[in-house]
DNA sequence: CTGTTAGTC
DNA sequence: GACTAACAG
């Protein structure tokens, strides 16, 4: 072997040693991230956490959010519904409390005293019945948003109770929900939480044989008209909301699943 | 299930 | 302000 030879041997073995590290680096920190977290993130779901447009993505117990601070709410909550998480543990309602985590400081639920709307939980507090610390841990204002009551015991309720059904049928869901925080809103008490126009929830099946989808977009309103009207497109509500939903899906599946709006694969019985 | 309000200390 | 009891869709 001559020196020359010699000398690009050992530079490429030296090369690949730096990448070896750096790439060591990176599931690292990857690893810590997760080990800081929570059970959504020790799952592989954790890959389902769309991304944020705020920059402030806290992570709880049982659920994740990301917090839009001139919104004084989450833009969305992510978190696993398992099979295993239903039941009808009637636990008592707890306060609701600031949820110290948001760095910015989240909303008081004073303002939504006589506001004339509820404080509507968008991680619905009957999918944490499983114990009563994930349950008390719906009651945080960072994961409330101002919802009509008619809106909330209505439609968007018969939704909560659909996703259950999911679970229960597909064996798990992962859930991301929401109000679109976008155009002119209403804002109600001393730090302005707005009133989203529009309420989303989008639905992946990843437990039950392929992959599936399913996206709503609802008015801010009740309504009596069945739930499949109000299916959309996930890139529908991207559109809408800025926000990409699956990021860590492997693209063509992505892709293909984000365009469409059919819902023939989700029972509606 | 989804919630609020009145009355009390 | 925190808490219970009662009530409503």
């Amino acid at each position: 072997m001559s020196k020359r030879t010699l000398y690009y041997v050992i530079a490429g073995v030296l090369a690949l040693g730096v990448y070896s590290y750096e790439y060591f680096l990176v599931v690292e920190e990857k690893a810590e991230i997760i080990e800081l977290g929570n059970e959504v993130k020790n799952e592989t779901n954790e890959f389902f956490l769309p991304t944020s447009t705020t920059g402030q993505i806290v992570h709880h117990e049982g659920y994740s959010l990301s917090y839009s601070e001139p919104h004084e709410q989450p833009e969305w909550v992510a978190y696993e519904l398992k099979k295993a998480h239903l039941s009808n543990a009637n636990f008592k309602r707890p306060y609701f409390e600031i949820d110290e985590a948001v760095k910015t400081g989240a909303a008081h639920w004073r303002n939504y005293k006589n506001s004339g709307y509820d404080r509507g939980h968008l991680c619905p507090a009957g999918d944490k019945q499983y114990n009563k610390t994930a349950y008390d841990e719906t009651f945080l204002t960072s994961n409330i948003s101002p919802q009509v009551h008619d809106f909330n015991s209505g439609i968007w309720n018969t939704l909560e109770q659909k996703v259950r059904y999911w679970a229960s049928k597909y064996n798990g869901v992962f859930v991301v929900t929401g109000g679109v925080l976008k155009g002119h809103m209403k804002t109600i008490g001393t730090e302005r939480v707005a009133v989203p126009n529009q309420f989303y929830k989008i639905l992946i099946d990843n437990n039950s044989g392929k992959t599936k989808m399913i996206a709503f977009l609802l008015p801010h309103e009740n309504s009596g008209k069945p739930l499949y009207d109000f299916v959309v497109s996930v890139d529908d509500v991207e559109a809408l909301t800025g926000i990409d939903f699956f990021p860590e899906l492997e693209d063509a599946i992505e892709t293909k699943l984000e365009a469409s709006s059919s819902y023939k694969d989700w029972s509606f019985k």
